[in-house]
DNA sequence: ATGTAC
């Protein structure tokens, strides 16, 4: 029997003061909290751009961002003056998860092989802020890298052609220019390609838990008692950049087609327009930057299994990014648009026979990871009924700042609190991991359960991490 | 997220 929908978790902003839709935001009253007044003031925000279409959505793990919430999903008319803003993409562009399977069950591990997974595995992918990479590269071949994406870094020998087919678009996404990426951020990438950053970035190594959909698990290659890898990162310093030149850009755009937004950090311009153009092609060029960075640590995962466990046959399950903005088309009041898709903090989740899907996929909808805090779950789903322009959560949801997240426990105790429940733990800085202790985020089994129940995703399989790398 | 401020 359906639920009554005043018992649904779905918070409807109505339409007012300047709002072109309403806003709609996919949340528990678990998920919400005590203060969600911040972050729906900042749906309604998002409301008031030109061109925006059908809501303003929040996906269950939202939390307040720069001018977009994270979690925020917004879509614009470009044949309508609408506009794209970097804040509904994120500093860090195109950061996304990719996960990878080992022909290795979780018994099969022996003695300190764990340990010692995660000692290679810590030795191989640079991780932490600031400058080192697996890859070195001359400036031409990064301009050439960030047009080709993933796509160049395979053709290079760094993984094989079968990877591309599960990393979105192919690994390589049109649109992208170099010549628009400036100087600043060249140089902050060229040192930096595939290498793993700070913050909640991380690598885990993590077994099969629970399988809750075994058709969808089984063709996604994943099996229970499965040990598996997880990456968590994005463009490093090169799309924070290509990020910060554009927001300074955008202003005067912005001056000279007489659009105000309440929040400056909601900055924009009209997609079709020399500056959002622009915009749009640094940001491919950072997405492409992503890709190419991911599928680096993925072969470096592949070389620590083969030092440790005599296998490179780690297969690519998916590669998925949550923070960008898509030129898509969608049925809005019964037309077919073409849109502007912002998904900040939220996840492309394709239903079953989407169009985009690699032919063995198509029958059971897109893949997407949802990585859990430090020492809880994480999440594998797939795309279920195409709702806020197919899209789904990206995470637990922050629900504690970071300083907060640091006053109220120390890295050391959190490292041996997590050792303790037999975690294998390599972190680099020790206030970092503080930052990111489970307790400072949402509870992530809540988030894709509220994801599950509107129809944004179904759920497919839990993972246990068994070991973390962090920056 | 981030050479955690230019």
């Amino acid at each position: 029997m359906p639920q009554p929908a005043a018992t649904e978790p779905i918070v409807e902003l109505p339409a007012s003061e300047g709002m072109h839709v309403s806003g709609i935001v996919f949340a528990s009253r678990e998920l919400l909290g005590d203060e969600p007044g911040d972050v729906f003031d900042q749906v309604r925000a998002v409301a008031t751009l030109p061109g925006i279409v059908e809501a303003s959505y929040a996906m269950p793990d939202a939390h307040v961002g720069y001018g977009f919430p994270i979690g925020g999903v917004a879509a614009t008319d470009i044949t309508e003056g609408g506009v794209v803003s970097p804040g509904g993409v994120g500093f860090d562009i195109s950061c996304g998860v990719r996960l990878m399977a080992a022909p290795v069950a979780l018994g099969e591990l022996h003695g300190d092989q764990l340990g010692r997974l995660l000692d290679a595995l810590a030795a191989l992918v640079p991780h932490g802020t600031g400058p080192g990479g697996l890859w070195k590269l001359q400036r031409r071949d990064l301009k050439r890298l960030l047009v080709e994406g993933a796509e160049l870094t395979v053709a290079e020998g760094h993984g094989t052609e079968a990877d591309l087919a599960r990393i979105e678009d192919g690994g390589r996404l049109e649109g992208a220019r170099a010549d628009v990426v400036g100087k600043r951020a060249l140089e902050r990438g060229q040192s930096q390609l595939g290498s793993l950053g700070g913050g909640n970035h991380f690598l885990e190594v993590q077994v099969v838990d629970e399988v809750i959909d075994p058709e969808r698990a089984a063709a996604f290659g994943l099996g229970e008692d499965q040990v598996v890898a997880t990456v968590h990162c994005g463009s490093r310093g090169l799309g924070h950049q290509v990020c910060s030149d554009a927001i300074k850009q955008l202003q005067p755009a912005m001056d000279r087609a007489g659009i105000t937004v309440p929040d400056p950090q909601l900055a924009c311009a009209p997609v079709d327009s020399p500056e959002g153009r622009d915009y749009l092609a640094g940001m491919a060029a950072a997405a492409n930057f992503a890709r190419a960075n991911r599928q680096l640590i993925g072969e470096a995962i592949r070389d620590a299994f083969e030092d440790v466990l005599g296998t490179r046959d780690v297969r690519l399950v998916y590669d998925v990014n949550h923070n960008m903005a898509a030129r898509e088309r969608h049925t809005v009041d019964g037309r077919d648009r073409e849109l502007c898709v912002h998904r900040k903090g939220a996840t492309l989740a394709l239903p079953a026979d989407s169009p985009q899907l690699p032919d063995d996929l198509r029958p059971h909808g897109q893949p997407v990871i949802v990585p859990g805090s430090m020492g809880t779950s994480s999440w594998v789903l797939a795309g279920d009924t195409g709702r806020a322009f197919a899209s789904t959560c990206h995470g637990a949801g922050r629900q504690r700042s970071r300083a907060q997240a640091r006053k109220r426990i120390h890295g050391n105790t959190l490292r041996d609190q997590l050792t303790g429940q037999g975690l294998e733990v390599r972190a680099k800085s020790a206030a970092g991991l503080a930052e990111e202790a489970p307790d400072a985020y949402k509870d992530v089994d809540e988030v894709v359960r509220v994801c599950e129940q509107v129809g944004l995703s179904r759920r497919v399989a839990r993972l246990r991490p068994l070991g973390v790398v962090k920056g």
